[in-house]
RNA sequence: CGGGCUAUAGCGCAGUCUGGUAGCGCGUUCGUCUGGGGGACGAGAGGUCGCAGGUUCGAACCCUGCUAGCCCGACCA
C-alpha cells in the first residue's frame, strides 16, 4: 500500500475524550471513529487488524475441530422467552419492535439461537461431539461504555458452543477450548493467563477467564508469579487426545491465579511470599461448562445408545475480538505509539523514502516496494512528500514492527536501514538482505 | 440511575464572569525555500458558536428547557 493512496487519518494531538492509551492511540492512528457512546466505525487500518485477529481465531478454531456458522444480530424475543432470559437479562439487552409490533432484540450472546439450531437438526448421539461457533457483532447496552473498543456497547466477539453426550465429553470440549485459546493469544503476541472466574449470569460449574496483565485492566487479579513463565510454544497438540488437553489445562491452571471475584486469601497465602502478585488485567476471553442449563428448557436432546432421549451437555466459550485490539495496544506500546506484534500487524514493513522526488531514492523505493509486495510482506510505503521527521513519527505511531529507511546518503553505499520498532535498533544492509531478513522473520511466525 | 464536568472550524483550545464585526495552535489548499525525527516564510479556504425558546436595539456570552459526550460509582466480553 502506498501511503499517498491509503486512507489513514492520523491525529497529531490527543483527542480529548480518550482516557487510556489504547483508545488514544487507536484514535490517533486513524483506526476507529466514534459514532455514539460505545459504538465505533472501523477505519481501514483498524479494520485490517480486526480482520487479522479474526483470521487467527478462525484458524485456531478449525485446528481444534470447531465449525463456523453465522447467526443474526437481530433476533426474535420468542426463543429468549423460552429459555427464561428475556425477562432476566435486564436493561443491558437492547430491545425493539418490528413494524408488526413483534418484540425483537439485538443479540448480546447466542446460547438460545445456537441451541435452537441444534435441536432442529441433531437427534442422535452419533452426531456428537459438535462445537459450533461464530464471530459476530454483539450489543450490550452498557450503562457506561468507556475505554474505546475495550468496553464498547457494540463489540465483535467469537462465541462458541459445544454439544456433548456426557459431562466428561463436555469437559474435554472445555479443555479443548482452553488449549485453542492459549494458542490463539500467543499467536497474537499476547500472554493471556487463564484464571478461575465467577460464572456470573450465564451460570455453570466450570469457568476460566483469560486475562492480559495491564495497568489499565478492569479486573483486579491475584496470581503466583510462576504462571507467567508457562507458554504453549511450539508443542504439537492432538485436540482429540483427552489426556493431552487435560494435561495442558492442569499445567496452566494448577498454580494460583484468580480474579477478585473468586480470590481466596487463605489459598493465596499458600503461594510462596516472593511469588505472590496482585495486578490488574484485561479480560479477553472466557470459557464455561454449564451442563444442561439451556438444553433442558429448550429441549435440546439426543438419543443415546439405548434409544433414550437425553439433554446434551453444553458449554459456551468467548473471545472478545474487538476488545483484543485495545488489549494488544495496552500491552505493547511506547511514548511514540503502537508497537504491533508481528502476528497481527496491519503491515509487515514500512518503507520510508527520505527524499521524495530524488530520482535515485524514488527508484530504490519503488523496487523495494515491488519486491516486498512479491514476497508477501505487505509493505506500506510512505511516498508522501513529507519531511523525514514526519514520516518517522507516522511509522512509529501506527506501530509497524519493521521499517526500511531509504535515503540518498545510504544509497551512495548501496545500503538501506532496517529498524526494529520495538528495540529501535537499526542496521545498514543492502535492500536484498533486508527483505530476506524480514521474509525469514515472518515465515517463522 | 446518583455525583462531577463539557459542547465554539477536521483535531486541541481561548473568548462567556463584565452582551457590541468569532479568535489561536495543529491540520488543510497554493507558492517559494528546505530535506535523516512532526522545518521556515508568504498567501488562502474553512464556523447555523450542540438544539429550541426567552430577555435585549443587539446574545457564543444572560435566563429556561432539551439533547449529546466525558469522568467517578453501581454493572460487564
Amino acid at each position: 500500500m502506498r501511503m499517498s493512496r491509503y486512507f489513514l487519518p492520523i491525529l497529531k494531538e490527543n483527542p480529548a475524550d480518550a482516557q487510556i492509551v489504547s483508545h488514544r492511540l487507536m484514535l490517533r492512528a486513524g483506526m476507529i471513529k466514534q459514532v455514539a457512546s460505545g459504538i465505533y466505525s472501523w477505519l481501514p487500518m483498524g479494520f485490517k487488524v480486526l480482520r487479522k485477529l479474526e483470521n487467527i481465531v478462525h484458524e485456531e478454531q478449525a485446528r481444534a475441530g470447531h465449525i463456523a456458522i453465522l447467526m443474526p444480530t437481530l433476533q426474535s424475543a420468542d426463543l429468549w422467552r423460552e429459555s427464561g432470559r428475556y425477562d432476566g437479562y435486564g436493561e443491558e439487552m437492547l430491545r425493539m419492535k418490528d413494524r408488526h409490533g413483534r418484540d425483537m432484540l439485538f443479540s448480546p450472546t447466542a446460547e438460545e439461537m445456537v441451541t435452537d439450531i441444534f435441536r432442529s437438526h441433531v437427534s442422535s448421539y452419533k452426531d456428537l461431539p459438535l462445537t459450533l461457533y461464530q464471530i459476530q457483532w454483539k450489543f450490550r447496552d452498557e450503562i457506561r461504555p468507556r475505554f474505546g473498543v475495550m468496553r464498547g456497547r457494540e463489540f465483535y466477539m467469537k462465541d462458541g458452543y459445544n454439544f456433548d453426550l456426557t459431562k466428561e465429553d463436555a469437559l474435554h470440549a472445555y479443555n479443548r477450548h482452553l488449549v485453542s485459546y492459549l494458542r490463539t493469544y500467543e499467536r497474537m503476541g499476547l500472554q493471556a493467563i487463564p484464571m478461575r472466574a465467577d460464572s456470573g449470569p450465564i451460570g455453570g460449574d466450570y469457568t476460566h477467564e483469560f486475562l492480559v496483565l495491564a495497568d489499565t485492566g478492569e479486573s483486579e487479579v491475584f496470581y503466583d508469579a510462576a504462571v507467567t513463565d508457562i507458554r504453549m510454544g511450539e508443542r504439537d497438540i492432538d485436540f482429540s487426545d483427552k489426556a493431552q488437553c487435560q494435561g495442558v489445562l492442569e499445567e496452566f491452571t494448577s498454580l494460583y491465579a484468580r480474579t477478585d471475584e473468586t480470590h481466596d486469601e487463605a489459598l493465596f497465602a499458600e503461594v510462596p511470599k516472593d511469588r505472590q502478585r496482585s495486578a490488574r488485567g484485561i479480560e479477553v476471553g472466557q470459557i464455561f461448562y454449564f451442563g444442561t442449563t439451556y438444553s433442558d428448557p429448550l429441549g435440546a436432546k439426543v438419543m443415546d445408545e439405548t434409544g433414550k432421549p437425553v439433554p446434551v451437555h453444553m458449554g459456551s466459550h468467548g473471545i472478545g475480538v474487538s476488545r483484543l485490539l485495545g488489549a494488544i495496544i495496552e500491552a505493547s506500546h511506547d511514548d511514540n505509539g503502537i508497537i504491533w506484534p508481528e502476528g497481527v500487524t496491519p503491515f509487515g514493513v514500512g518503507i520510508v523514502n527520505l527524499k521524495q522526488g530524488d530520482e535515485e531514492a524514488d527508484t530504490a523505493c519503488e523496487a523495494l516496494y515491488k519486491s516486498a509486495t512479491a514476497l508477501g510482506l505487505d509493505p506500506i510505503y510512505d511516498d508522501r512528500n513529507e519531511r523525514a521527521g514526519g514520516k518517522f513519527a507516522t511509522m512509529d505511531l501506527i506501530g509497524i514492527p519493521w521499517r526500511i529507511t531509504v535515503g540518498p546518503r545510504g544509497l551512495k553505499n548501496g545500503v538501506v536501514e532496517l529498524t526494529s520498532r520495538k528495540t529501535g535498533v537499526s542496521e545498514e544492509m543492502t535492500p536484498e538482505l533486508a527483505l530476506e531478513a524480514l521474509a525469514k522473520t515472518y515465515a517463522s511466525l
